[in-house]
DNA sequence: ACCCAGGCGGGCG
DNA sequence: CGCCCGCATGGG
């Protein structure tokens, strides 16, 4: 039989832009396929591949998701953070013409929320490195360790997202092997700390992001990424390279500030809506480059 | 050839 | 004790 049944779930949206939260350099960014032209989009969760297509524009639309099984209808709202009312959002966190700059060029750009676990693998991986390369090294990962996914006919289609125990009965060789370099034994901690009951963290965002920090290999940049976009944690504001860049050129007159000094800014500034505050100027800083170098004065 | 990307840990002040 | 700097890796 050739034949097999789809789920298919439309849920209707406004102010939402998939192009842009697809390629705001979150772990859909690091393994999915996007098409803009179409605007289509296919990823592997844990146990199924999902085709995402999104039909309309940045105000109002409609997005239809289709899978093998079920749970689509919630795999979408909780990934793309659907519940969130963006109009709210903008207004708490429009303080500025940075931000305002920002909004009006990324419209509808969501946070994503994903399996902490799967942010954890995507950020530490991404520690050190560029989004390029950060996909080939996911997409081998899961190639290698992800559980297959089969069609009606027992032939292998696709991977899975690999779990956390997928990973950490992988060795720091096989690892390196897929272009994971020094990383390797950071994602093996990481898997190992997911895959034993410490990974039930929980709490506070920061009790959460201390309980991350004791991994090896999670950072304050990347334990922020994951407290963002692996907990929902809406607090954090990640600070890497632009965003610091971005934070003391508008905010500072370009004067050099501690990574802690940024941090009580940027929760001062926009409170528990910091994390969507950052996605908005680190995106914006590092696609509009021309705005930035006038803001240097290069 | 050289620059870039977070985190770690050694060593210096 | 806290901060800085060299190192790990590979692509542009």
């Amino acid at each position: 039989m050739g034949y097999y049944e789809l789920f298919a779930q439309k849920i209707p949206v406004k102010d939402f832009s998939l192009r842009h939260t697809v390629e705001s350099a979150q772990p859909l960014a690091f393994y999915s396929k996007y098409d803009a032209l179409s605007n289509t989009l296919t990823y592997p969760t844990f146990t199924q591949i999902i085709n995402v297509a999104f039909k309309g524009d940045e105000k109002k639309g409609e997005l239809v998701g289709v899978g093998r099984h079920g749970g689509i209808d919630s795999e979408l709202r909780r990934r793309f953070r659907l519940g969130d009312k963006m109009s709210y959002i903008y207004k708490k966190i429009n303080t500025d013409r940075f931000i305002g700059a920002a909004i009006k060029r990324f419209y509808g750009m969501r946070l994503t929320l994903n399996d902490p676990w799967e942010a954890t693998l995507c950020f530490v991986v991404s520690q050190n490195n560029n989004v390029k390369r950060i996909r080939s090294i996911v997409l081998k990962l899961i190639d290698r360790f992800g559980q297959p996914i089969k069609d009606d006919n027992d032939k292998i289609v696709a991977k899975a997202f690999p779990t956390s125990q997928d990973i950490a009965s992988a060795s720091i060789e096989e690892l390196k092997e897929c272009g994971a370099g020094f990383r390797a034994e950071y994602i093996k901690e990481a898997a190992e700390f997911f895959a034993s009951n410490l990974g039930n963290v929980n709490g506070d965002y920061y009790e959460l992001k201390e309980a991350l920090m004791s991994v090896k290999g999670i950072g304050d940049k990347v334990a922020d990424c994951i407290a963002l976009m692996g907990f929902g944690k809406l607090e954090a504001f990640p600070i890497d390279t632009w965003a610091k860049r971005v934070l003391e050129h508008a905010y500072f007159n370009g004067r050099s500030k501690s990574i802690e000094a940024l941090h009580d800014f940027t929760l001062e500034r926009w409170g528990k809506y910091a994390g969507y505050a950052q996605q908005y100027l680190f995106w914006y800083g590092r696609q509009e480059k021309d705005w930035y170098n006038e803001k240097l004065g290069k």
